[in-house]
RNA sequence: GGGCGAAUAGCUCAGCGGUUCAGAGCGCCUGCCUUACACGCAGGAUGUCGGGGGUUCGAAUCCCUCUUCGCCCACCA
């Protein structure tokens, strides 16, 4: 016997391994595949983070199960990759520096172009990566060798390519039209970069004088009276009768004082409102449309920033305004003139920036747009033939909708920080051209050349990220490997801004789908289903809980949390009861570890060398409910049922090596007899390895820990690479497992009676087993020694004297089976507990004896199913029959 | 306006056609420092499975509907 186990302490400090092993792993290289090998690869790309990010939980649970599966993956033989990295994330990254600037008092229009995106590479090379550190922390096996950042050198080449690319192919183009614009950023946004969210506003009816109409007025309703300066015109539907004789006529634009035409469009909708619609073509989409079918004028009357201005339409009064003041303010205006006719409250879609939750002002102006239709289709038709798939399967509706009716993607951003557009213009002979590299001059006259001052959405660098980070445009070895990939990790909130394009960019520039399978999990939530987040303050820092429950503890909590898909709700204000038991279990892993550690000699014998059918009942037990671990951790983690892999795995440490094999096979350790000892050192020895293996993918920390204390284990090896277990068929016997059941019902029935009747700890028992039929009592009989140990009996007999006095307790599922415990009773209260039983049993026996006399169950109920009910039923009455003939004997009433 | 998801023990959730399927963890109650673990051990209480209809021999489990929450999409000016 070794004292390696008892060496260990007694509670498991996370904080005294983790970082070590972590080294440990990098050192051995062990996430880091070849690029070249014969072993089939498995791949996952990390969603880029934010340059500027700092780990939240909803990157923790991102990250922990994507770290699961390509731990699991690398366990059973792939060659897995898991390339991290960072995106350059052009908006957010700009802001954060913008911040910084302010700081010091200065705009980046004070610093110019170059010096300010200076300045956001040194901040970002200060501070970049400090969120792949954190999720070493927690443990993300990634391979670091090929840690890729959207602004890479040859990252930026491939952006640069794919642009040309698209532009020769003719998919890019110069669009003049109404597009999201944030005024605080200064920049377009995309259509998904515009997030609507419901909000109370209030509807405004304003007086229009018409000119020689039906009426000296019309009434529009609007909800922003500011644009009005931009009105070039009335509509109303063409359908719409109430107001046809208004077709054709002028009114009067107030404030602005322009006559405006009164024309007829089928976008208007004649319920809304009072059905005349005020058209401001430069600043709402719809109005732009119909702008372009009657030929308006489109006249902008703000600034970038969201201040009105115009030479002629807006007043000195308003000019330089804000557009929200100027709205307070044109609302008075139009009171004092009594053109107000009312205001109502109005529920309605606003669109804000998805950077700083600005209301978007929608902005006539040109920017840069994709054909997408051309990329949506052949991705679309590919996910129709099943090349991949999304989990769970209800995303797959919104996914082929947006696909079906995707829109064109406006890519130009009038931001700094980001790939600058490679659009080349001659100042000359204006020709204008993509080129993938700086042009001097003009290609066509060599007069002079501008490049287009704009910079790319993020999102049209991140779109690559599955086939730049691998080299491409280049055909690398690591192109050629691990190109396509697997598995797709994330959350379904960038389900169009990343994953769909990622498909359509893959389909296009690579032939092939990036991945094979889209799994879509859950959002963190808090306790009241609020998305985690800085500005809600709900958030939890998952280094916070790494200090003080450990990262296994962690990863155990947010993968237990929950299942396929679900959102995954954590409590904020109790990290006790949400992180404590993921601790709990590792500690209790922990000391099964220095258990079974002290126990077991140099040298285990291997399991293979004991004849199985000769090994006792519990031996062969749990080595079958080993296997059936092994089988269900397999087919979860294969289905992404990662919570259920991890609870089974729970439940067999926990429920069945712990709180039975090892309570029963003490004696046996302590015996002499060498060959039932070694026996158990090796089931012992091999439950343990397993159950480790098993749970390494979710909490690699301490797996890893005690993996290497096994006696016997090489230095250099690691759990981390060390095979999966494989389930083995030829072990499933439901008889055993049926034999070893009832062992534990038996001692289950014991310890009940035991503390109902308070019978002191310390106290002496006996029982008496009478088994009736079959082969039970063989069973109790072989088992005597572990009943006795397990239930804390002096003595168990069998048949004999157990009648006569005691307390008593008869068992179902077809054995039947009595229990005498000696010693003294109250005949009363044994009456009452056992009547209880009877009447519990007679209301579950009735419900089944009606179930089966009722003749559609047994005609049509599937004939095994009948069966199985037959035969409970049968041992159920035998069951019934002994209880009853006891308390008869008992002489209760 | 359209679509999706959720509603099961005090809390967070699992179960998604067959009476040991009414469960787990936390919390609660009663005993225990039984020589791995008190971050533990043993025992225990708690739910008309959101309401109402339906399908079925049989429903927490399938269908419809209502209610309440949450999310996504849409040219709600």
């Amino acid at each position: 016997m070794t004292t390696t186990g008892f060496a260990l302490p007694p509670q498991y400090d996370p904080h005294a391994v983790e970082a070590a092993l972590y080294r440990r792993w990098l050192e051995r290289g062990a996430f880091t595949p070849g690029s070249a090998g014969r072993r089939e690869p498995y791949v996952i790309v990390m969603p880029p983070p934010n340059i500027t990010a700092i780990l939240h939980m909803g990157q923790g649970l991102d990250n922990v199960i994507q770290d699961v599966l390509i731990r699991f993956e690398r366990m059973r033989g792939r060659d897995a990759l898991w390339l991290p990295g960072t995106d350059h994330a052009g908006i957010a990254t700009q802001n954060v520096v913008e911040r910084l600037v302010a700081k010091e008092g200065k705009t980046r229009f004070d610093l110019g172009r170059e010096a300010f995106v200076e300045r956001v590479w040194t901040f970002v090379r200060q501070t970049g990566s400090t969120i792949l550190e954190q999720l070493k922390v927690i443990g993300a096996s990634c391979d670091w060798s090929r840690t890729r950042f959207t602004f890479d050198p040859a990252y930026s080449r491939a952006v640069r390519e794919v642009f040309v690319r698209l532009w020769e192919e003719g998919l890019i183009y110069r669009g003049h039209r109404v597009i999201h614009w944030c005024p605080r950023c200064l920049t377009a946004l995309s259509d998904e970069e515009a997030e609507s969210k419901d909000r109370d506003g209030k509807l405004y009816y304003i007086r229009y004088p018409v000119e020689g109409g039906p009426t000296p007025h019309l009434t529009v309703a609007t909800t922003r009276p500011e644009t009005l300066l931009g009105d070039t015109a009335v509509a109303v539907n063409p359908a719409d009768a109430r107001h046809a004789a208004f077709v054709g006529k002028l009114a009067r634009l107030p404030i602005a004082d322009i006559a405006i035409p009164i024309i007829a469009d089928d976008a208007v909708d004649p319920a809304f409102g009072t059905g005349f619609v005020k058209v401001t073509p430069a600043h709402d989409a719809t109005d732009f449309e119909i702008g372009l079918r009657h030929k308006l004028e489109m006249p902008l009357v703000m600034t970038e920033d969201g201040r009105m201005e115009h030479p002629t339409r807006v007043p000195k009064s308003l000019a330089g305004l804000d557009r929200f003041d100027a709205r307070t303010k044109i609302v008075d205006m139009l009171k004092e003139r009594g053109l107000l006719e009312k205001i109502e409250p109005h529920r309605h879609a606003v669109r804000r920036c998805y950077r700083c939750d600005t209301l978007v002002e929608p902005r006539l102006s040109d920017q840069w747009f994709v054909k997408m239709k051309p990329l949506a289709e052949p991705a679309l038709a590919a996910y129709h033939r099943g090349e991949y798939r999304i989990v769970p399967e209800r995303w797959k509706a919104t996914y082929e909708r947006w696909m079906e009716g995707i829109r064109d993607w406006n890519i130009s951003r009038q931001l700094w920080w980001g790939h600058r557009i490679p659009v080349f213009t001659c100042t000359k002979c204006g020709e204008q051209w993509a080129d993938r590299e700086d042009p001097a001059t003009c290609r066509k006259c060599g007069g002079p050349v501008e490049q287009d001052p704009d910079v790319l959405d993020t999102w049209f660098s991140s779109w690559l990220w599955p086939f730049a980070t691998l080299g491409w445009p280049d055909v690398t070895p690591d192109l050629e490997r691990f190109y396509p990939g697997h598995t797709l990790v994330s959350g379904p909130d960038i389900i169009f801004f990343w994953v769909a394009r990622m498909v359509m960019s893959g389909y296009h520039f690579m032939g092939d789908r990036p991945f094979r399978t889209i799994y879509l999990h859950g959002i963190v939530r808090d306790t009241e289903h609020r998305k985690m987040s800085k500005s809600l303050g709900n958030g939890i820092d998952p280094l916070d809980v790494v200090e003080r429950f450990g990262a296994d503890a962690l990863r155990w909590t947010v993968i237990g949390g929950g299942s396929l898909g679900a959102d995954v709700i954590l409590d904020p204000n109790d990290l006790e009861a949400t992180f404590a038991p993921g601790r709990n279990f590792a500690n209790k892993l922990w000391n099964i570890g220095r258990f079974i550690l002290a126990q077991l000699p140099e040298r285990v014998r291997p399991l293979e060398s004991f004849e199985q059918s000769q090994l006792p009942l519990a031996d062969r037990w749990i080595l079958m409910r080993a296997n059936d671990a092994v089988a269900a951790a397999t087919t979860s983690m294969e289905q992404f049922r990662l919570d259920e892999g991890a609870k089974r795995c729970y439940e067999f440490v926990w429920g069945e090596l712990a709180d039975w094999y090892v309570e029963a096979v003490k004696p046996r350790l302590a015996s002499d007899g060498a060959g039932s000892r070694a026996a158990a050192h090796s089931v012992l020895a091999h439950c343990f390895d397993t159950a480790l293996r098993l749970l390494h993918p979710v909490v690699p920390f301490i797996t890893e820990e005690l993996w290497r204390k096994v006696p016997g284990r090489q230095p250099d090896e690691l759990l981390a690479v060390a095979p999966w277990p494989s389930f083995r068929p030829e072990l499933v016997n439901s008889e055993l497992d049926l034999q070893f059941l009832r062992v534990k019902q038996v001692v289950e029935k014991i310890r009940g009676i035991r503390a109902e009747y308070k019978v002191p700890p310390k106290a002496r028992l006996r029982a008496s087993i009478t088994a009736r039929g079959r082969d039970h009592r063989k069973v109790f009989e072989a088992e005597n020694e572990t009943i006795r140990r397990l239930a804390q009996l002096d003595e168990l007999s069998f048949d004999g004297a157990a009648k006569r006095v005691g307390a008593y307790a008869v068992f179902g599922d077809g054995s039947e089976v009595f229990v005498a415990l000696e010693g003294a009773i109250d005949v009363q209260q044994e009456c009452r507990r056992l009547s209880g039983e009877l009447i519990r049993l007679d209301q579950q026996l009735s419900g089944l004896s009606g179930k089966l006399a009722n003749q559609q169950f047994v005609a049509r109920a599937p004939a095994e199913v009948v069966a199985k009910e037959r035969e409970k039923e049968r041992a159920w009455r035998d069951q019934r029959q002994v209880l009853a003939d006891k308390l008869r004997s008992l002489g209760c009433s």
